[in-house]
DNA sequence: CTGTTAGCGCTTTCAT
DNA sequence: ATGAAAGCGCTAACAG
């Protein structure tokens, strides 16, 4: 079979406790001890058994990221982002990185450099895809907190569908609970259940018992604590989706703008809802009407901002401006503006949202709202790593920056 | 501490034997008591104990997919397609999807559904973002290796450097040694090492007498069995990059095109050399000369096809088209040209690589070639979880097939 | 600083 | 069809 840490430590002529220790690094150990030791893993190719570990520690390194849409850069970015945090080092190495390490000292163990198979330290911090499928959240969380994960994060927009909104939560309370930390980066804080029961299941006063009682393993050496206790419940990075919509249409509006299109993204998601809001709030404050007609649901995608800017123009061909859910649809909206002839923003302003890369350089460049996707990543990766303390009340919030450029403009100019 | 198995057995008045057999499904056990257990596992909330069931299966149910970046499309739809065969479900709800099950009896037990915390059968598909970075590569396939993953997908090009190479290909094959399932899709098979030792360590005749020997586990009951075994050696599907960048060149040539500028990826990396290669193949083919300065090289995202075009249409301003190493560089392409005023494809044509969902209703439409980027990832998904059998020599090859649309036409048009 | 040892929770023969 | 019991490989007390 393969080889075990018994082997290493045969060879290494000490015991199995004194190559666990050298592994984890936690626990002094004799510099040559700690050599001979380094050198019996290497020459074997001792590959630290992760299972057996997480079993006897009651913990594995696993920190999972559940996303909507692993093919859409928002998520990609918030990804990236919480990963790079997560691992330690820079990420991708993308220009004004994520690498913004925070100045601990680092203590990459001397012989471990040229063959890091044994590293225990290491977290495997890994992406999720739920396709924005509900069932498939819930799986997730079930199969990490089997897992026994260290962290998760869960990033964008939840489903607002009572049950499943329930249900996850219920999901993400027993996460807490077996001790993993769970950090929410660009979604609602959870709202505390209303006890709603599962269906056909009995109530079990012993479950109900276990909930909020946290039994988690502190470490027995190095007087971290603050940095190592599990918040009691899930930390919550949102980001001010409705303040920025509304700072958003208050600009196309005092540009001029009164017939106002948008397009919104899926229904029954709260980012949807919350952006949709802010919009509305914007014309509201202005006392300008807005039929029902100027808005059109959708995914968050180009496909569906094409197909949304076309419906809303044979609705309403006095449309002046067209508000986007997001970035990407926003250039669907613009390339079906183009197709009819129109242009951006001579004819028709159009406003996206979230600021991705490429929102900047298109044609013409985008007015956006900017999210700190890797400034709110890099956090919910620290949070995840417990490098960092929640903030007060396990509740920040992120603001969306206006950025006015090229694709809007008074209209009729 | 957490429900565990035996509190499972207890409620249910069995042994901790027949409450593994129920949720593992690998073994009769009668109907009623099956409910039982079912019952107690559902009232207790029980979730199983991965690490352990991990350690004493001597596999977990992990499957790792290493993409390069994330927060590229290409590599979202090649993950999500993964993904969607991994969990056995329909993944993304996209249209014409990825969801072709193979149709197999459905095994789903009855009583978990309401409460699925107990399927073991489920595999946890996760994806791991290299960043394009060969440590993290590396770092990654150790952690999965840890983790006694199941299977591991490495997705897109790699990096060409012989130490790297030489490092991944060690690890690839001590994790097929391990039992994992290796799968390689959109990157060319490895080539077997030429023995190059890790610098330092002298070779130890035990290390390398265990290699290559695979002591998997069958499964003891239900009589799947050529599919149940690991591949020796990893399964490759590979990409026609050099074909399809042949044939998307000999198009512009056909068309007219002689002065023709190539935006390349970053250097070092397969997929670039190949997509290079036959670009030139395509030219030589035609006698048509190609000057280095032609080509300029740089990452695979807009940003640096709109640098590269720029610094092309700066050399030589009699180019008449551009091909770009893939359709997100090209759309940078385009909109350098743009700003320059040049007309698509009036003044110069473009061309991309992968058709990615955006490329044919960019503006417009690109010309490029498509892979079958969700048909690769769907099989590499059931190649990773045994469902497929691997082609013969465990290498397959997809071809890329020419888009011709309305970003490329005779140049003077 | 290092060794001994008792589990961690599950799977899997081997009995029955 | 079910139970008893022996590990799987590692960590963390507890000794020394």
């Amino acid at each position: 079979m393969a080889v075990t840490l018994a082997d290493v430590a045969a060879r290494a002529r000490v015991s199995t406790a004194t190559v666990s220790r050298v592994l984890n690094g936690n626990y002094p150990v004799a510099e040559n001890t700690r050599a001979r030791v380094l050198r019996a893993v290497s020459d074997l190719e001792y590959v630290v058994n992760g299972p057996a570990s997480a079993l006897a520690a009651a913990t594995s390194g696993l920190v999972g990221i559940l996303v909507n849409d692993i093919a859409d850069p928002f998520f990609g970015i918030l990804a990236s982002a919480v990963q790079s945090e997560v691992s330690g080092g820079s990420g991708t190495p993308r220009a004004g990185g994520a690498a913004t390490r925070t100045g601990e000292g680092d203590t990459r163990r001397p012989g471990s450099a040229s063959y890091p198979l044994a590293r225990t330290d290491e977290k495997l911090a890994v992406v999720c895809n739920t396709g924005g499928c509900p069932e498939r959240e819930l799986t997730y969380l079930t199969l990490l907190h089997r897992q026994r994960a260290s962290a998760v994060v869960l990033t964008g927009g939840a489903v607002e569908d009572a049950v499943h909104a329930e249900a996850v939560a219920a999901a993400l309370m027993r996460l807490v609970g077996a001790g993993t930390r769970v950090v929410l980066c660009g979604r609602p804080p959870v709202t505390v259940g209303t006890g709603a029961q599962r269906p056909g299941v009995a109530p079990d006063p012993h479950v109900h018992a276990t909930v909020g009682h946290l039994h988690v393993r502190t470490a027995s050496h190095g007087g971290l604590f603050a940095q190592r206790s599990v918040p009691p419940r899930p930390v919550t990075l949102a980001f001010d989706n409705r303040g920025g919509a509304r700072r958003l249409t208050e600009h196309l509006v005092s540009l001029g703008h009164r017939n106002i299109g948008y397009v919104a993204g899926p229904p029954g998601r709260t980012t949807t809802r919350h952006r949709l809001e802010g919009h509305r709030a914007a014309l509201a404050a202005h006392g300008i009407p807005d039929p029902a007609h100027r808005t059109v649901h959708g995914a968050y995608d180009r496909a569906a901002g094409y197909d949304a800017a076309q419906e809303l123009l044979r609705r309403d061909a006095s449309l002046t401006a067209v508000v986007a859910a997001n970035d990407t649809a926003a250039l669907g909206v613009c390339a079906a503006l183009r197709d009819r002839g129109l242009r951006i923003p001579g004819d028709v302003s159009v406003a996206g949202f979230d600021d991705l890369p490429f929102s900047a350089d298109a044609a013409p460049a985008l007015t956006t709202v900017r999210l700190p996707l890797q400034g709110a990543g890099a956090r919910a990766g620290r949070l995840a790593m417990g490098r960092e303390v929640s903030p007060p009340g396990e509740v920040a919030a992120y603001r969306g920056e206006l950025m006015a450029r090229a694709s809007t403009s008074v209209p009729y100019s």
